[in-house]
DNA sequence: TAAGCTATCTAGACACTGTAAAGATATGAG
DNA sequence: CTCATATCTTTACAGTGTCTAGATAGCTTA
C-alpha cells in the first residue's frame, strides 16, 4: 500500500499549482511556503529545493501568470476579428479573472524581479501588449511615450482600483443595471473625447461658487 | 537616573511615526508589530493595546496618508492659481513622495477597511479629489462616470507603474533628458488628442504585415 | 495626604513562519 | 551492481502575531 511516493515527479509544478490555489482561495497573505508544502502534501521544507525561498517562489508564480496573460494576448493579436481596446479589455479581464495573481505580479516588494523567467515572461508579455496596440517604433518620441504611458496607466489603474475594490461604491452611484464592463467602456469611450481630465469649469475663474 | 519612564505618554503617535520610519527607509514588509515597538523603544507587545492587531497599526497609518493627502489637496484647491490637473499633479506627487505609504493605502489585504477613522480619511480625500476635479453631482450619468473614473485610473495607474519601477525601462528608452515629470505631463497631454488609445492602424484591416 | 480605580506598559508563553543543516530515499549513469 | 546525484524529510533555531497575567503610573475622590 503506497500511499506518497517519496518522490513526487513534478513537484515543481505541483507547489506552483498549489501556490495558486492558496492565493486564489486565502488571498496573498496566506500563501507562505509551508502552506504551499501543505496544500502539496509534502513536507514544509520541499518548496525551497525548488524555489529557494519565499520571494523566489511568489517570483516565479507571478511569472505563470504573465505567461498566461501572453497566452490571451496572443490569441487576440492572431485573432481577425480584434477590435481597438481588445488588448485593453484582455488586460482588465485578466485582472479580474485572477485578481491576487495579478496584484503578485506588480508587487515588487515581494518579488525577486532579477530571475531570469520572471524578466522573460514579462518582458514577452509587454511585447505582446505593445502589439496589440500598434506600437511598432523603438525610439519613441515623447508625444509617442505619453501615449502608449497613458494607456497603459490608464488600463492598470482601472484593474487596481476594481481589485482593491475601489469601485464598487461608484458603481452603487451609477445609474441601476450599470455593470463593471458597461464602466469600464464608459472609461473607454470617455477617451475619445476631448473633455477627458478635469473640467475647464472647476477652475477659479469660472467658479460659480 | 531615570532613562525611559514606565509610561510613554504619546506611544500611539510614537508607534505611527515608527511604522513610517521602518515602511519608508525598510519597505512594507519590514513593518511588523515589533519592528515598530523596537523603533519606538517600547516592549514588544506594547502596540497592540493601541491598535489592537498588525492590520490595525497598518490601517491607522493608511489613515494617516490619506489625511496628509487631503491636506495637501486642501491647499491646491484654496490656492487662486491652481491650474487644470493639479489634482492629478497632486497625486503623483503624492505617491512620488511617499511610495509605501501610499502602496498600503491601496492594499486592502493588508487593511482593516472598515476601521472608522480609515473610513473618514479615505472619504474625505476622495471629497476633496472630486472637488479638485469639478465633480459635483450625486447622480452622474455612466458618461460622466466614465470621465470621473478614466481620469482617476489614469493618475492611480501611472503612480502605481512608477512606484513599482515599472516606468524605469520607459525612461531609459525615452528621448536623451526626458524626466519622470516630463513623462507624466506627456500623459496628460495626450488626453487632450484625440488619438489617446490605440491607434487605427493596429487593427487587421490596415495593417500592413 | 491617601486609597483605590483605570489606563498604560512589560514579561512570558504558544503556535506559526522562513530557512539552514543533516539525513533518508529514489533515479540514473557507468 | 555500484555509486553519484537529485529529490524529499527531519530537526533545529530565530523571528513573528497574539494571548495572558502582572507591574507601573496617573487620576479621581475623599
Amino acid at each position: 500500500m503506497k500511499t506518497t511516493p517519496y518522490h513526487h515527479g513534478a513537484l515543481r509544478e505541483a507547489l506552483l499549482a498549489a501556490a495558486e490555489t492558496i492565493i486564489r482561495r486565502d488571498g496573498l497573505p496566506a500563501l507562505t511556503l509551508r502552506a504551499a508544502a501543505r496544500e502539496a502534501g509534502v513536507s514544509h521544507a520541499a518548496p525551497s529545493h525548488h524555489f529557494g525561498d519565499l520571494p523566489g517562489l511568489l517570483t516565479e508564480l507571478a511569472a505563470v501568470g504573465f505567461a498566461r496573460f501572453a497566452a490571451q494576448l496572443k490569441e487576440i493579436n492572431a485573432s481577425p476579428h480584434r477590435k481597438r481596446w481588445d488588448g485593453a479589455r484582455a488586460y482588465v479581464a485578466f485582472a479580474g479573472a485572477n485578481p491576487a495573481l495579478f496584484q503578485l505580479m506588480f508587487r515588487s516588494d515581494r518579488l525577486d524581479i532579477s530571475r531570469p523567467s520572471f524578466v522573460a515572461a514579462r518582458a514577452e508579455a509587454y511585447r505582446l501588449l505593445a502589439q496589440a496596440r500598434g506600437v511598432v517604433t523603438d525610439t519613441p518620441s515623447v508625444e509617442e511615450l505619453g501615449n502608449i504611458i497613458g494607456g497603459w496607466s490608464l488600463i492598470h489603474g482601472f484593474s487596481m482600483l476594481l481589485l482593491d475594490g475601489r469601485l464598487k461604491p461608484v458603481l452603487a452611484a451609477a445609474p441601476k443595471g450599470t455593470s463593471m464592463d458597461d464602466l469600464f467602456e464608459a472609461v473607454l469611450a470617455s477617451t475619445d473625447r476631448k473633455s477627458f481630465g478635469p473640467t475647464d469649469e472647476s477652475l477659479p475663474a469660472s467658479e460659480g461658487g
